[in-house]
DNA sequence: ATACTTTATTTAAACGTTTAAATAGACGAG
DNA sequence: CTCGTCTATTTAAACGTTTAAATAAAGTAT
């Protein structure tokens, strides 16, 4: 591999010189500035990261933190760190994957984020090495999904919303039931708990149960909320639009009111908010990113104008 | 950061010294060992890896090679990332993600692994950086799942084996259709293209028109293979198991026949050969991990021995 | 006791880069 | 023609390690 010093002999000047050019940090002629990028070309130099951090303290390098249990009940974590992957690189930078209960050098890298929702109470414990609440945290949150989509039926004229959320040992599923209640409340409705069902997993077969359920139970509903695709996908297949029903993802079932989630804005813009703040701009703490609800065309009246059909 | 000289200072002793120590790479005597130690503990010293790296061409970094397009179809991508993470960290490495297409510098990491199963002719070209084939290739093939499920519906008597395959819009699809077709005719029976459909994509809705687009051909099938997590469910929920159903993943559906497909130990064996590989080992170029077959209660006979029940 | 071997430790160079300080060169002003 | 100023370039130190070579200390054989 070509080093600095290899570029300067064949520029024929000094290697701080080459530096010079590629950092511009100091004024360089122009002349001496065309043969060392000619030089930089002709050998494909590429500087090595490892030496430029030993002056620069900087890796060029954002660690992301990687709990065991996954946090993201929303979006696919597989996506997200593929999209987080490409923005870093586009900007020159390495993502760097450390277990979130490790005790690694914390200047392994310039920056670490994280990522899931951290306003559940029991959910910091997870984070050993650096809280990401230090971090500038870039959120998407489920309570928003559930209170826009409890608003969106009371809009259309509901009155008794049912709510089939995830388990609670999915981390982050609370923040649906949150949304739910806090919905509720602001639209001076009741809380009825006959309304809400807890299933015992996020599978197929559990949204069908779980639908099964509130079916037999006494509780007449006239609009219904399910979290989780696994769980949507099973209930929808039972349930036959008999009233109007708005599920946790958008793509479960064709016709059917859901949300889509802003994956890639997610992990870009939280990678671009801590490059900012590596290059010392104060920036707010915390973004909320919201996910966006795509009305569907089943069990919906048809005046149910003023929504984001897309 | 407590530095190398730290520690040396507060031992008394020169840093080469506590270089040796740390590596033990030269004889040091019990007394100057254990002081060093000592003030390694009290400033909880840890080597900083960039400056060992420039001398001793080691970024105890491990590269993946992440493609835009998840070539992964049978195992969670997520879970296969944090169990590398987890097999790397515990031998002191760090795993870094880099794009395919990106044009790093090789020596960023030690050594550079991917994932997915790169037998399908089209899949190389997704490889820029750096073709996997040089690394040690740790295997999970879809065919050999495939072929096992047909042997086994042919050993309890099949003849007519169905398959609805994954999309061939899925990197690695093909794999469950080479199996099928190997299978059949290493026991001599003959291809009817009329038992294999395949759908338009892997969604709940299209297993069950796939299977309903079986159904209503006049070939008559006395066994069925599925592929594909939300293909399988949908096709379980409207086939009620009258014959013989052999899914890609034996969580799809409690009781159905179907594989557990090892991400973890995938993972986990793919970064321990690298590792190997690092330290001069000369391994094998290609390890073969299959999924196990995990025979489920519905659909099958009672006579079925010989397998392995879980 | 002297010379030689062995063992423990230190000195110093090296890795690839950045950057402060020193130097050389060109230009204007006196 | 000399001095000072400005600009372009080079020299050298520094970053945190490893490691080859040098040195010191101790032990063994003569």
């Amino acid at each position: 591999m070509a080093t600095i010093k290899d570029v300067a002999q064949l520029a024929g000047v000094s290697f701080a010189t080459v530096s010079y050019v590629l950092n511009d940090s100091m004024p360089v002629s122009e002349a001496t500035r065309n043969k060392v990028l000619a030089a930089v070309t002709k050998l494909g130099y590429q500087p090595h990261r490892q030496g430029r951090n030993l002056q620069r303290q900087r890796t060029l390098t954002i660690g992301v933190l990687l709990p065991q249990a996954n946090l993201l009940c929303e979006v696919d974590l597989a996506t997200w760190l593929l999209e987080a992957t490409n923005a870093a690189t586009s900007a020159g930078y390495s993502l760097l994957l450390q277990p979130a209960e490790s005790q690694a050098r914390g200047d392994l890298a310039d920056g670490w984020i994280s990522f899931g929702t951290p306003l559940d109470p029991q959910l910091p414990q997870v984070w050993a090495l650096a809280p990401p609440f230090d971090q500038p945290a870039v959120l998407c949150d489920a309570a928003f999904a559930a209170q826009r989509a409890v608003e969106t039926l009371i809009h259309s004229g509901m009155q008794r919303i049912g709510l089939i959320t995830l388990p609670r040992s999915i981390p982050g599923s609370a923040r649906w039931y949150l949304g739910y209640r806090r919905a509720l409340r602001q639209a001076g409705l009741g809380f009825d708990p006959g309304l809400v069902v807890e299933p015992a997993a996020n599978r197929f077969h559990d949204g069908v149960a779980a639908y099964e359920t509130l079916a037999a139970s006494e509780n007449d509903y006239d609009g219904l909320i399910v979290c989780g695709h696994q769980l949507a996908t099973g209930v929808v297949m039972v349930d036959h639009a008999k009233v109007p029903v708005i599920v946790s993802h958008s793509s479960s079932q064709r016709g059917i009111s859901g949300f889509r989630w802003p994956t890639e804005l997610w992990a870009h813009t939280l990678v671009r908010k801590l490059l900012q703040q590596l290059d010392g701009a104060a920036i707010a703490h915390r973004t909320w990113l919201n996910p966006s609800l795509v009305i569907g065309s089943l069990g919906f009246k048809e005046d149910l104008d003023g929504f984001n059909y897309v």
